[in-house]
RNA sequence: GCGAGUAUAGCUCAGUUGGUUAGAGCGCCUGACUGUGACUCAGGAGGUCGCCGGUUCAAGCCCGGUUAUUCGCCCCA
């Protein structure tokens, strides 16, 4: 019976599987990227910080820009019962910060490392990949100018990547300098494209004289092919910015990760400084990115910190998990280690204790509680997917005995019921092992 | 926000120019098998045809609206 409900617009269940079509929101691949991602994170040092999921909405206006498209028109903001305008968190950067300043977290020592898991909200047109509700990782190194705080955040992300089995990202890099040099590009741009902008609408001008970098990422062919012969902004950068980029290009050479540098990458955010950068898959969508990041060196003091030189990246999970999906990559369910049947009904209560007693052993244990027959049971036993079924009967009992069947190979044993626990462990490790 | 397609069983989909009681495969349940799952065979349950309205003697099919979803534009994660 269906009800006649349906998750919102843009936005997801996440559901045990398997389930026969949009594997990418069953739960335990979830669970898995989630956690590969705070043990490569961790190894790094980056320590989870959790902000709530809505903010007063002017702290994303202050940080991403107001021409932002994201604060233009994909802001989910509504008004609550006491009057303040407050907004679902488009971005886990901005949230991020506030508490870095609100706590004073920085004043424990520097650099500081933190890393989010985080729901995000924006209200565009949802499709394969975009949704309204989406989730994010993500990773901020905070307190530090070095191109060694750019390299490696890139390293850390590309490093995660890999972890999860999306083995070689395209990692797209560019240097888009400080607000001079961009006021400089700006006007370069807007001289070269005048012609072009002589023949759109009002509306459209007035949005591309606002942010003129932002035409370099167009995939209008009209402004293009008015963007031909455009110089590079890499060519207005001051001194300081283009060894700062040089020497991150540098040490990401030193460190294999196959970057090439991509002068269209801009970033819609108002924030970002120098270094933006983002990691494609050919596997995703056209256009989709897997990740976004880049400097942000004013932000903090935008914010009314005082200033305060950071790097981040924000990577999208149900980005991730098409890859995967397209890939062919499995994620492995978690299994039961052992279904315990009851063969008779006298067995029942004599199973409950055994499943307590190997629950206190730290195995994973299911049984069956409505009295089914020892068929129905081993049913149950190989749709959970457990390694073992434990069967334990009248004979069993007599003896003090249990029997022991592998469901993968169906190979039966008996044994003593005080060698069990030993024997799950030992067996249990062969077969993680082998299956590395 | 604009344009186009799609919506039938838990899943993937058939369903003729509008015409009796809407089908298949997979999955689920039961039995063959009263101490053995995954394989085989037999049977069974499960549908207000997304929702609301209209046209018609008659609508899963035609028309309008609405909701969701997919693709393109826009943009990003």
């Amino acid at each position: 019976m269906k009800s006649k409900y349906q998750a919102p617009r843009g936005t997801n269940d996440i559901i045990p599987g398997p389930r026969q079509t949009d594997q990418i929101f069953e739960t335990h691949r979830w669970q898995f990227v989630e956690s590969e991602f705070l043990s490569v994170a961790w190894q790094y040092g980056y320590e989870e910080i959790r902000t709530p999921m809505f903010e007063e909405i002017d702290l994303f206006i202050r940080s991403s820009g107001e021409a932002s498209d994201i604060v233009s028109k994909e802001m989910y903001d509504f008004m609550d019962k006491g009057d303040r305008h407050v907004a679902l968190k488009p971005e886990g950067t901005a949230p991020a910060m506030r508490a870095y300043l609100e706590h004073g977290i920085g004043n424990v020592g520097s650099p500081t490392r933190l890393c989010y898991i985080n729901h995000s909200f924006r209200y565009g047109r949802p499709g394969k990949g975009r949704y309204r509700q989406l989730h994010q990782l993500g990773m901020e190194l905070i307190g530090s100018s070095s191109p060694q705080a750019d390299a490696e955040i890139i390293i850390a992300t590309y490093h995660f990547m890999n972890a999860i089995g999306i083995e070689s990202p395209k990692v797209l890099v560019n240097c888009i300098g400080r607000v001079d040099t961009r006021t400089k590009y700006a006007e370069v741009i807007l001289s070269h494209v005048k012609g072009f902008l002589a023949e759109q609408s009002e509306e459209q001008r007035e949005k591309l004289s606002k942010n003129p970098v932002r035409m370099l990422d167009t995939k209008d062919e009209k402004l293009k092919a008015a963007l031909e012969g455009l110089p590079q902004i890499t060519d207005y950068l001051s001194d300081e910015s283009r060894t700062h980029f040089e020497r991150v290009c540098q040490i990401l050479t030193e460190n294999e990760i196959p970057f090439v540098h991509d002068a269209g990458i801009v970033r819609g955010l108002d924030y970002y400084t120098d270094t933006v950068f983002e990691f494609v898959d050919s596997e995703l969508g056209d256009g989709l990115s897997l990740c976004g990041g880049g400097r942000y060196d004013g932000l903090i003091e935008q914010l009314g910190g005082k200033p305060t030189p950071s790097v981040g990246v924000g990577i999208g999970l149900e980005r991730l998990l098409l890859t995967l999906e397209e890939k062919g990559i499995e994620i492995p369910r978690n299994q039961p280690d052992v279904y315990l049947v009851s063969a008779t009904e006298n067995a029942r209560s004599h199973v409950q204790q055994l499943a307590r007693e190997l629950r206190v052993e730290m195995f994973t244990v299911q049984l069956d509680i409505d009295d089914r027959n020892i068929k129905q049971q081993f049913k149950a036993a190989d749709r959970v997917g457990a390694r073992f079924a434990v069967i334990i009967g009248d004979d069993e009992m007599k003896q003090n005995k249990v029997t022991i069947k592998n469901l993968a190979s169906s190979e039966q044993t008996s044994l003593p019921q005080s060698e069990l626990a030993e024997w799950l462990e030992n067996t249990l490790l062969e077969i993680t092992m082998a299956e590395e």
